[in-house]
DNA sequence: TCCATTACAGACTGATCGGTCTGTTATGAG
DNA sequence: CTCATAACAGACCGATCAGTCTGTAATGGA
């Protein structure tokens, strides 16, 4: 096992660790417990606690985005992509890429003014995500398949929200009917939005 | 003071603590100086941590219960307290009740299978919610003001899951703006299931 | 005023925390 | 095969963790 290798299997570890449970949640224990290596193997490649959970955030937030990109990349316009988003909610809270939720909602309750870096993260990567959905109604509305007046900072943070609120839910309830109802009302909302009848 | 009190006044402090910082994020050294007292004090009050945060939690759900409670009060429509609700979610954002945002949330995302009393403690609270916005829709129904094809819980689960993922985000960019968009959102969505045109 | 009760202080415990360091073993270039 | 390098094990560190216990001081009823 090459360096990069052990180092990439620390970080693919401790994901579902630092996602389900917090920072202060997780121990080196448990990363120890959880690679398999000891102190020594795991300190070797990162300074400190703080420094693998920023890595294992990124790359919590990679695999978010990574999956949402797939789920978009067949579709061609602008409103089959946020149809198709939306719609991959339903997926998502039955088969999530990263365990554990979501990450931009579990760090961002999480850091509550404790972790200020990893606050900061959380905030780039929601903006991130926000952009990428602003990006999409733009063209929607370049291309005109979405009415002119639709404000897309806006549209995204409503899309946004509404999937985290459903999220938390269907989590806190075990039960996916919570977002299958969401994602029914914003396919309606978002109709509302597109220029074809 | 009386036992009552003091032990009142370990629940209150405690509040902020366990609601900002998560379960495992607070220590009982944070309590002893947030509170004042030694060891002995707080633990002549309660058996462990854990039952300390329960009470906590229960104490933070009843702060925002009748917060929202309040905000309801004075109107006589369902369609009334429906819409003075979402309308409350601006000022929830801005001057929060529970200081760290909505305690259902928190918790939920905090206790992800690490803490299944505060979980199971945290489903109980959201489902007196639901029940409590569903027994509002419900009478909104029997008199008439919304309409009959509404689905009390559908509708309770777009609201709640708005709010939170609305807050979560305000809370994240430190901008009330996301809120105001939902709360927006959420009543022009109202106005679909209200009888008066 | 007296005394039983109890709220609380604070020293103490063993466990565990994040992190360091040295020794050992695996690795890969020559 | 040889040897320099570095990946890793695991003992170890001081600090801090949740929780216990004894001593003390405050309280409140008689």
């Amino acid at each position: 096992m090459s360096k990069k290798q052990t180092r990439q299997t620390i970080i693919e570890k401790s994901v579902p660790l630092f996602n389900q449970q917090g920072f202060s949640g997780v121990s080196m224990s448990d990363i120890m417990s959880e690679t398999g290596l000891q102190k020594g193997g795991i300190y070797n490649h990162f300074d400190s606690k703080e420094t693998l959970a920023l890595e294992a955030f990124d790359h919590a937030v990679n695999m978010a985005e990574h999956w949402f990109e797939d789920v978009v990349k067949g579709q061609h316009t602008a409103e089959a992509k946020l149809f198709a988003f939306i719609q991959s909610f339903r997926e998502y809270v039955r088969n999530p890429p990263v365990p554990g939720g979501c990450p931009l909602v579990n760090t961002a309750v999480d850091s509550d003014d404790q972790h200020p870096t990893l606050r900061e993260k959380a905030r780039q990567a929601m903006d991130r995500s926000r952009q990428w959905l602003i990006a999409i109604i733009r063209d929607g509305i370049e291309e005109g398949t979405i009415r002119s007046d639709t404000d897309p900072d806006v549209l995204a943070t409503l899309i946004t929200a509404s999937f985290e609120g459903a999220l938390v839910m269907s989590r806190l309830y075990d039960d996916p009917i919570h977002m299958d109802w969401m994602v029914d009302h914003l396919c309606k909302h978002l109709q509302t939005h597109f220029t074809t009848p």
